[in-house]
DNA sequence: CCCCAGTCCTGCGGGC
DNA sequence: TGCCCGCAGGACTGGG
């Protein structure tokens, strides 16, 4: 499941189709569901036929295209999705392929599997309504430790969730929350309203060093292997997780406790009961 | 506003 | 061998 880690890596991996015009788009029909374009494919196709790519940007976990008109290409992996120049996984889950001239790619192509994905194609003022910052907060990389509390400090929700809700900060998602969490030494569950600054600031730093490492690695390629870098390599950042996915297996930081897995909004969360301890209750005032 | 539950989708693994 | 079910969860929607 593409996060700010995957997400960079598919970026970089398709820079070189900067500077390349769109000459054709093809929605290969397979037995599969179409996914979701908007506009719609002849729509979609008029629009950026012509068109150069004048930049690839990553928004949080979404590629965004640069078009010389002003207009933007985003692309949102979701669950399953990649964005690549070449050698996707199969043939078979193939949804969306931009042919490219005048530069050093031939195609920009959008694999998913689930078909979860969505691809837009918006002007600046869909794209600020949409995408703008009403509706995404800023960069996992380049909020500061003040700005992270200062958007999350006051909620009652446990602070797991909180860091999955992009519209206080883009780009962590599920896998990485509990990475961040470990290492930042602070138990899942508490609710964000009870975090100490000095907690906040281990938070913002380890979630600086878990996801500039997960960049340095490719990203985190899970045992369903559908996410994949240039030339259909895995990533690697899986080889360092100390908590996802480890239930039952011993921590690495401590040595002492085994993993637990629990469940916060509908989706696994990784501890170290030892590492991560719950904080006592609150004492001193009624109620 | 805040927060939760349901929804989309496909592949896979468990149970029988 | 095959079928059904549950599960994985990012982002959006509807409702309390």
């Amino acid at each position: 499941m593409p996060e700010l880690p995957e997400v960079e890596t598919m970026c970089r991996c398709v820079a070189p189709a900067v500077g390349c015009r769109i000459v054709g788009l093809l929605q290969p029909r397979r037995k599969l569901q179409a996914i979701q374009l908007s506009p719609p494919l002849a729509e979609f196709r008029r629009g950026v036929r012509g068109r150069r790519i004048a930049a690839v940007e990553r928004l949080g976990k979404r590629v965004v295209l640069a078009l010389d008109d002003g207009r933007r290409v985003v692309l949102e992996p979701r669950m399953s999705g990649l964005v690549l120049l070449a050698d996707p996984p199969n043939r078979s889950h193939l949804r969306l392929v931009f042919r490219l001239a005048g530069g050093r790619a031939a195609e920009l192509l959008f694999w998913d599997q689930r078909g979860l994905g969505v691809v837009s194609l918006v002007d600046e003022a869909e794209f600020a309504r949409r995408f703008g910052p009403q509706k995404l907060g800023p960069d996992a990389l380049t909020i500061s430790a003040a700005e992270l509390r200062r958007r999350l400090g006051g909620s009652r929700r446990p602070v797991k969730v909180a860091l999955l809700d992009q519209k206080a900060l883009v780009g962590v998602g599920n896998l990485y929350a509990s990475e961040i969490l470990h290492r930042a030494k602070v138990y899942p569950g508490v609710p964000c309203c009870q975090l100490r600054a000095e907690q906040w600031g281990k938070v913002h730093a380890a979630m600086r060093t878990v996801l500039r490492l997960a960049i340095r690695h490719q990203g985190s390629t899970l045992g369903d292997g559908t996410y994949r870098i240039a030339r259909n390599r895995p990533g690697d950042f899986q080889l360092m997780h100390r908590v996802y996915q480890r239930h039952g297996a011993p921590c690495v930081q401590c040595g002492r406790a085994e993993i637990v897995r629990i469940v916060q909004a509908q989706r696994s969360t990784f501890f170290c009961p030892a590492c991560q301890r719950r904080p006592p209750p609150a004492r001193g005032r009624r109620q």
